[in-house]
DNA sequence: GATATTATGCGTAAGTTATGCGTAAGTCAA
DNA sequence: TTGACTTACGCATAACTTACGCATAATATC
């Protein structure tokens, strides 16, 4: 299905609800899409709608409420840029970088949802081939299967690791015999922020 | 379709709407284009636009806004599609893939001129973070510095290696102490094809 | 070399679509 | 019934595309 031509803020509402469906899982109504854009008629949001459901971008259904659904990948916009949400090591919180950072990442590398990179920091995962200043895409996700790399936040500390569950809790096992083991128990304050879908190293 | 011929300024034009459509999601406007390469009349741009569609590189709807569309070869998606070659592997050829099958990576990644990408079999480099089944990013050369991490052929095998040379030859030395470091001297027949600029892993 | 044709770039204004305001009716669930 | 949404319609203006003319430079043809 070839799509039709679509206009710069065409193009930026469109992102938007796609972005606020993949981040809230419902579909944002006209009067939210209004506000964050700044118009006071819903009658303008009506007409954007109208356009890029003719053009192929937007699906609709009759009267339904909060039913946008964009249609295909994002359209094209450059590598597909991801935020670089800071860095992670072992025994640290993720550290907030100053600017929105990006990088540009393979699509063909990015999970389904909201995905972001972190930049490696340490040596607890050099078994597994991910050094120090690699960077890691991360897919969002609060659960892990055995054996999946992935970023956790532990007592306000992130780190990256191998997630396995065990009797009594979870361990999270790094690639490197001289970094300990961490045991996550019910005392602990755990969070899985994602699983580890790529590295990427410029040389 | 065979394409009629076009002069350097149309190609330019050309060009610069594809990257433009590329790089934000939507076709430029004429006012756009004409600003880009300091024209003062749409009638200009008009008459561009009229010519590269009468021969074949462009494609036009009527009275549609940002509705440009190029014909032909752009690959679709953010990424930078390579070829991949084959795979490398210590003392083996580069063995080539049946089907021209191609790799998507980051702009950011890929060196000037001609780069490729290879599948890494074995162990020999585990020391510098690249693993079995890893992709690396080649950026033809047939030089390379010390400790440059490069694509060589020696008597026609292939090996990712560090670069290093030596008093009567070249060393390429692995990064994984189970592998013997490869003496090439002016008995062998030695080529650099390339030097390592990117490891991309999917997990 | 002379002539014809095409490419280039300026300008202008008409024609068409996108944008954004507003409003009220229609629909659905609580 | 009410509230929260969607839909349809009208209006005005801005932004875009199109068509046309003019002049000159560059290229092709004889």
């Amino acid at each position: 299905m070839e799509k039709g031509a679509i206009t710069p803020k065409q193009k930026a509402m469109l992102d938007y609800i796609r972005e606020f469906t993949e981040s809230v899982g419902y579909a944002p109504s006209q009067r939210e899409i209004a506000d964050h854009f700044g118009y006071s008629s819903l009658g303008t949001i009506q007409n954007y709608l109208v356009r890029l459901e003719r053009a192929g971008w937007l699906e609709r259904s009759w009267n339904a409420k909060r039913a946008l659904k964009t249609i295909g990948a994002a359209p094209a916009g450059g590598g597909y840029e991801l935020p670089m949400l800071g860095f992670v090591a072992a025994g640290r919180p993720i550290e907030a970088v100053e600017s929105p950072d990006t990088l540009e990442v393979p699509h063909t590398m990015v999970g389904r949802g909201e995905n972001f990179v972190l930049r490696v920091q340490g040596d607890s995962m050099v078994g597994d081939g991910i050094l120090d200043g690699d960077m890691v895409v991360v897919t969002k996700s609060s659960h892990a299967n055995n054996g999946q790399t992935v970023v956790a936040m532990v007592d306000g500390e992130a780190t990256v690791k191998h997630f396995h569950r065990v009797k009594g809790g979870i361990e999270l096992r790094s690639a490197n015999p001289l970094v300990p083991t961490i045991n996550v128990t019910s005392d602990n304050d755990f969070r899985i922020e994602g699983i580890v879908v790529g590295v990427i190293r410029h040389c």
